[in-house]
DNA sequence: ATAGAATTTAGATATATACCAAATTATGGA
DNA sequence: TCCATAATTTGGTATATATCTAAATTCTAT
């Protein structure tokens, strides 16, 4: 498996892959730049960056599609919001409060502090906004012992 | 009191703030470069900035002060950072980690965040790196009752 | 085959961060 | 006091991110 620090990508091409991943196979430009509300040029060039990282496949005038490091990098960053999400509902946020103010704080969380909560928490399977995937070796290895 | 968000200034600027507030009275333009290992000009336009906004007072070749409304912002900056890492050593980090790892996540917490998870766990006076102050309102106003 | 929709390209703007080199100001010692 | 040296600021440049508009290109469905 890769050796994520969680900060690959910038904010808001996470918030794009995260959403590709989620939507599945081949999404297209326009549909991204009106979830994000933005104009699809914007879309346009950051899909090229992502691409050029290597996470995402882009066929102009077609769309794009995970390749399989971004589908891993998808799956890693779909973990850390709903681990960082189940956190912050621990503080008495709803579940919809908490998937909301994960989505803005979740970025700055390395894969390091992911893993250390997750294990501090008996690598919970179930989130606030929904199941927290735990494959491989993810939060178990490295660290203090489980 | 004033109704801070939290994200008023860019990350650099608020350790360029907390460590004013940190270091007290005048802070010259080197020792600032120094501690966060940047040019000195680099020191200047930011303080620049952060005078601009009405965070500090710049005397030119003389150093900065915090304003009044500087000195309750970085008060807020200090608890924040200081309700963070007690919530990360809540996950077994140790005093010297979770304050470390804080520095690094604190930035996208907002105010009203900060707050609900400090009503959460009962308005702790004590964070693994410091006191938390609980001055005027502070977390115990707005949200649900205390 | 082509009009209209989708998409990309090109050119701008804005913010944040940072550097270097040159100019300016401050300060301490003779 | 005067000046050499240190501190600081200015001005110019650079990168990365994020965004837009307008124009060009490509796709697609009639």
């Amino acid at each position: 498996m890769q050796a994520f620090t969680g900060q690959e990508l910038s904010s808001k091409k996470v918030s794009y892959l995260k959403y590709i991943y989620m939507r599945g196979d081949l999404v297209k430009t326009t549909e991204i730049a009106a979830r994000f509300d933005v104009a699809p040029s914007t879309v346009t060039k950051a899909l090229g960056e992502i691409a050029k990282a290597g996470y995402i496949e882009h066929t102009p005038y077609h769309g794009v599609k995970l390749t399989p490091l971004g589908t891993e990098y998808a799956r890693f960053l779909v973990r850390r919001h709903r681990i960082v999400a189940l956190v912050l509902s621990h503080f008495g946020l709803t579940p919809e409060e908490a998937c909301s103010e994960a989505e803005k704080i979740e970025q700055s969380f390395s894969k390091d502090l992911v893993d250390r909560i997750c294990r501090s928490l008996g690598h919970p399977i179930m989130s606030v906004c929904g199941e927290i995937e735990h494959d491989h070796g993810c939060c178990s290895a490295g660290g203090h012992p489980v």
